[in-house]
DNA sequence: GAGCATGTTTGAACATGTTCAATAAGGAGC
DNA sequence: GCTCCTTATTGAACATGTTCAAACATGCTC
């Protein structure tokens, strides 16, 4: 309703801003909206003018790292269609993204995995990038000639399920303390090798369970229901 | 420290009851320690005097639905070696428990799911309850003839495997609105049809995948390391 | 029964996420 | 420049989870 004016604009910057910085160092519950508002030279009233709450300020960070890290595995993407590289940069891609704000994300997992809560990964208001995040992996796997046999329900199955695993790497990451989040990259790799072995079999499975289980995520609401996975 | 008397536990009792009422009837969120207290005729401060949160208050409840699951399984596994049934009555043990309660669970997920909360289903203070939940799925599969040719490590893989899938069903079920939670029957069973479709190829694949990310696994604290996966 | 340790109970106080009515500031049309 | 509407900003007020020092109760020892 409300068209934002240049200054708006700035002070809901600073704000954002702000609380980033004051989330990574002293972490998502240990900092208080008066302690952003406060940083960011306002008062605690306009920091809920421009985030309508605590939650919201972090869900724009997360949009943002998942357009980086989309973009970066992009880039790959363009140059290779060995199915096995391009899964490892997509989950890569997205670790790399986020290597710096583990501190950050474990207090926001609370937000992104409760299905209740408004900004939930799970959740209506975030179907867009979800959709956009699923059809990562769609591209991912799209130049595999092993799977050109696999019809779109079955197909569908198969990136859903990738998703899944990148957002259980994701999850395993955040309470990963390894240097270098090492155990974190050896998840990946080893689980997209197993993948990369399991993916010529696919096929042979697909009629058996692809279909049967596509149908049934269908009507959970957990796949989209016609031929509507478009990307991006 | 404190050794409770006779009227203490009766005044614990009463608190408890009183807000599974209340979280039943209006949810997690809604229901303020006030009124918990109020309820149940004590002043707010008695109510954090016998549960240190409101979660924990919640936290016990998980803890008895859990125990009654298990037994109610256990009992069907007395009945039958096929391990398809005994998958499927483990899993659908759990739903029945739970059925009446997706309200309440759906407040409750946050705290169950979120591993930086103190009675996380991941967290430490749960351990001996996730691990019994584990078992659970190790028993299910003993009878199998077909996973006999498989090693410890990858054994343990996959009924982390299964314990896992087990969780997303729970989740799934929580919203799922459908009539007698019709769609998570349904998931469950084609989601099991695979898995006993899958078991006796495990052995072929064990030798490749099992060990590599059974090691990984237990790196990651998600497997216990030696042979220490005993029941109850 | 007096004294005492320990369990129980109370309610005020505190911290913090969120709401909201009031006010200020910026610009569009004249 | 004046009026008026929309955006921007303020800070007090509110709701609720949690803490805590004080008071009370219970039962044991003597």
């Amino acid at each position: 309703m409300a068209t934002p004016r240049k200054q708006g604009q700035e002070t809901r910057a600073r704000i954002h801003a702000a609380a980033l910085a004051l989330f990574r160092k002293k972490g998502f519950d240990a900092t208080t909206m008066r302690d952003i508002a406060t940083a960011g030279g306002v008062a605690l009233g306009a920091a809920y003018y421009y985030f309508p709450s605590k939650e919201a300020i972090v869900l724009a960070y997360y949009e943002r790292t998942h357009r980086e890290s989309s973009a970066q595995a992009e880039a790959i993407f363009a140059t290779t269609n060995d199915v096995r590289l391009r899964l490892g940069a997509a989950f890569h891609a997205k670790i790399d993204i986020l290597a710096k704000d583990r501190k950050l994300l474990s207090g926001l997992f609370r937000s992104i995995a409760d299905p209740s809560a408004e900004v939930s990964i799970f959740g209506e208001r975030t179907r867009a990038i979800r959709d956009e995040s699923i059809a990562l992996f769609d591209q991912a796997i799209a130049p595999a000639p092993e799977l050109a046999l696999l019809d779109e329900s079955a197909r569908r199955v198969l990136v859903l399920g990738l998703w899944s695993l990148h957002m259980g790497v994701v999850l395993f990451f955040i309470h990963d303390a390894s240097r270098g989040q090492q155990k974190t990259r050896a998840l990946v790799d080893r689980s997209l090798d197993l993948v990369a072995a399991l993916l010529p079999v696919a096929p042979m499975l697909a009629p058996m369970f692809g279909h049967a289980i596509g149908s049934i995520l269908t009507d959970a609401g957990l796949l989209r229901p016609a031929g509507v996975l478009e990307k991006r």
